[in-house]
DNA sequence: CTACGTGCAAAGGCTTTGCGTGGGA
DNA sequence: TCCCACGCAAAGCCTTTGCACGTAG
């Protein structure tokens, strides 16, 4: 668990503390590898600490953030959603309208094609997003 | 305004009314061709009469996407915006994350690229969303 | 005349925070 | 010991809806 130590020392640096419940937070977070709401995190959390409280969930997810482990995403619209932050690795998402699944991809070329638009407009990016929402395999017939 | 003709047309057709109200709502939310919320457009009304209440604005603006006239947004992530819909356009944006503009862009090969994409995962793309993020020609230096 | 539309106020749904208590360092 | 963190409950923020009254067709 590289990342949970890279956790770790961002709280040391910060003269935050490594508690029992942040552990076990984090631990889940970064194991479950989706694209998890608090909500979701929350039950799994439940399952292995019944103390642990929504709001510590919560309030993990964003130190998360913070320290650059976590992304926040906004798929569905209303809903936030997290996930792990791999080192040098961007993506997108191929989100199913139907089940819910989400496909993760990588294009060079689409990338290269947006720095493009974005000179031709004068526009220095930053980040950015793209999805695709449709039917996956298991959905269309 | 040939949309706000399509737009009573579509009331008809449904047996919906006609009534101050949407005209002026959907004449200013034409007009203004930006990207609205609720809010913006519901102050814009007042000035203009303001006996108009929030939930009309509201429930005028579903009508809208309903009637296929406008497009709901999801960018600052929390807050729902709507655009006019164009016949036959698409078009993707560019944010800028310090002074809020919006510029539309659209961008065919880019989106050759993503059905390309979605081929390869055997994925049926309904609809996308591209935007990127950064700062604006103003507010970079 | 009837069903749809309106404004108001309140209910929802999720996110965020204040507070008193508990526990790392 | 001293802050930081925790759980709970409540507050915020938008979005959405129920209701009683008004009005287009």
């Amino acid at each position: 668990m590289k990342r949970l130590n890279d956790f770790e020392k961002y709280l040391s640096q910060k003269g935050l503390k490594i508690t029992r419940e942040r552990e076990k937070i984090v631990q889940l977070f970064l194991k479950s590898d989706k694209h998890l709401n608090v909500e979701e995190l929350y039950h799994k959390v439940k399952k292995i600490d019944p103390q642990i409280g929504y709001s510590t969930v919560y309030r993990t997810l964003r130190l998360l953030v913070k320290a650059n482990l976590a992304a926040e995403r906004h798929f569905g619209d209303r809903e936030t959603r997290f996930e792990p932050i791999r080192k040098n690795e961007h993506h997108d998402h191929l989100i199913c309208i139907k089940c819910g699944r989400i496909i993760e991809f990588e294009n060079k070329k689409i990338e290269e094609l947006q720095e493009e638009v974005a000179k031709r407009n004068d526009f220095e990016v930053v980040r950015h997003r793209l999805e695709l929402y449709g039917y996956c395999s298991r959905c269309k017939r």
